[in-house]
DNA sequence: AATGAATGAGAGTTCATTCAT
DNA sequence: AATGAATGAACTCTCATTCAT
């Protein structure tokens, strides 16, 4: 029993550390240079080996994108901690940008790289990602319900703030604003927010 | 000098050519189908004379970006027309996005594609990028100076309006909100442009 | 004794559920899909205990061929029944024939197939071919004696029969005559025969 | 004009040297040993020089089996100069089985192996395979109709004919006669088809 | 006796790019 | 100016086989 426990957990180990090779040959390569190639001489093992944890490249790619959406989900866990709902709102959005810039080139996996969307329809993935979704959408809701957002239409008002937090980020990913330095991306963002929530909660 | 003039104009229409070709096949065949071969077959010359005009793939790109820049800022001097910074502001975002619905692949080559920003360092193409970018800024400055929006700081407000329509229209470009389906996306961009105008403008 | 004995017959029933499953492949997915990896799964062992019983893939086919041949033998046993050396002869055909298109995937492996042939010299599923072919051949010479076939060459009009029957088998088998559809080359088979044994036997 | 013209003869030279290539491989090393890559190193050329001449793979074993129908077909011609039934049927036959005895591996690729079939559904080169076919028929036709074969039925004695040849000659080249040395095959199949066309034409 | 883990070798194929003509 | 011909370097993926446990 504990034998074939410990068979589990290795295989889940080595599983990780597949993972964790993409992960690294992103950052450090981009996208193009992850090759199952790649990922084998990273971890040592051979390109075959690969093939025994994950079916094909497409697995990989979602892999890691699901890892993505249930840290992004778990660090939505926060908000229990808060009740009033413009702090509320207000702190999803600093989770949610800083899970992006905090895990570039997994938020580029999860939100803006085409690669492993081709091949799957309704991912599993889409469930957790879906989930952290309703989640800000209920909390906007709480907004309107307690007057501080003015507007009939809760759907469009999440979309707009998940596009105005997804464009700024992904902007800063994806190298659209090279006059920004890096070490200060994190405070424009943060300034968006600021803005934002002002003028959506009136203040 | 009027043969060597005519030999630059012919050189310079076989680059348009070959963009031509580059920008159809993104269009009709999605990027990946973007090769040299695709390319000089579209245009039946062989591959090899698309490096007579090009340096290499790379800057084929960059040049199609460079197009990209140009068409958007072109259509941004519709707002000479218009003189209320309200109004000014609301077009603004209208431009942006019909540009962004209407030309998919070149949005997504000039806003969200990895490839070609490799090579280059500081590209031309983001001489006129700025230009643009500088329009808004202005627009929003008109805006706060006629106390349309308040905030102290124009920059932040401009980056938060740029976000704000990148995110929208980079989701549904990247096929990140799959619910929604091809024929709703202009209305709900549309919608997400009024809640938010709305929203800063105080009305 | 009773220990090695029944660990001999253990090892035996092993071989043969090894040999079955690689014999459902064939017939169920083909000949490109009989794998040692799909053989073990389909018994429910690992791929590295088929190599406890079998050195390699070929001596796998080779024994399958073994299996064949002798299951072709047992068929022709149904000859003893009949003294009359046309009829023989014409059931010696039907045997043969039926067989060849109850088993294509199995006949194929025995008499067209290059892959086991290869590694072995000289075979011990020969002798049992043999041994059918040498009854045919006895056969052929019965009838040479009662008169019914002209030739002084046993030996060829044996040959002969052999061709003729492969030849038409080995055309629908390989799918050489893709206008006659597959529920039709039986009774063509019939008809091959019962012409040559007319024209053979010159009735 | 001469220029295109020799482009083009150099162009079919390489295809020939491609086939050439592939063919002599299926004879020194088998089918399995014919890979674009060994192909390729029999030629001194890279893998993808090879795709410059032929779409994939399949289509070098397409062109192959072209070419051993036309060979067939044009040896064929032969018959023209016989007038007298049982001649030109004799004559079809030897055609026939010394096409394929000389060119072993070619009507492997025919007649015989699976490989190339799988892709095509109705192949060009079954038009050429067609026609020896149907002269065959012609000729058995002529054979009946002179009272020669006594039989109603043309395709079934034209189909056993076949099956006969293919049967003999597929007999040799996959090895299934290995008790008859390769110099005396040639002869066994003259008397194989001595006997049998004795048979059929009552003599 | 059985196997989980691993791999070497190699398959077909594609592409950006070069260069002699 | 244009290109036909060629290629090196990749790619993903599969399979028979081995060996320590």
């Amino acid at each position: 029993m504990g034998l074939s426990e410990r068979k589990e957990r290795e295989k889940q180990e080595m599983r990780e550390m597949i993972l964790d090779a993409a992960r690294n040959l992103f950052i450090k390569e981009g996208f193009e240079q992850v090759t199952i190639r790649s990922i084998a001489e990273e971890i040592e093992y051979s390109p075959a080996t690969v093939y025994l944890y994950f079916k094909d490249k497409d697995s990989i790619l979602c892999a890691l994108q699901e890892i993505g959406f249930r840290e992004l989900d778990k660090r939505m866990t926060m908000l229990d901690a808060v009740r009033n709902p413009a702090e509320r709102l207000r702190l999803s959005g600093k989770i949610y940008c800083d899970f992006a810039m905090e895990n570039k080139e997994l938020y580029d996996l999860m939100f803006i790289m085409r690669a492993p969307m081709n091949a799957v329809d309704s991912p599993a993935e889409w469930k957790v990602g879906r989930h952290s979704y309703e989640l800000l959408q209920s909390i906007v809701q709480e907004c309107i319900d307690g007057g501080i957002i003015k507007t009939a239409d809760p759907k469009i008002a999440t979309f707009s703030l998940w596009a105005l937090m997804h464009g700024a980020v992904s902007i800063f990913i994806r190298g659209r604003a090279p006059m920004i330095p890096q070490e200060q991306q994190g405070r424009i963002i943060n300034k968006i927010m600021d803005f934002s929530m002002a003028e959506m909660l009136n203040e």
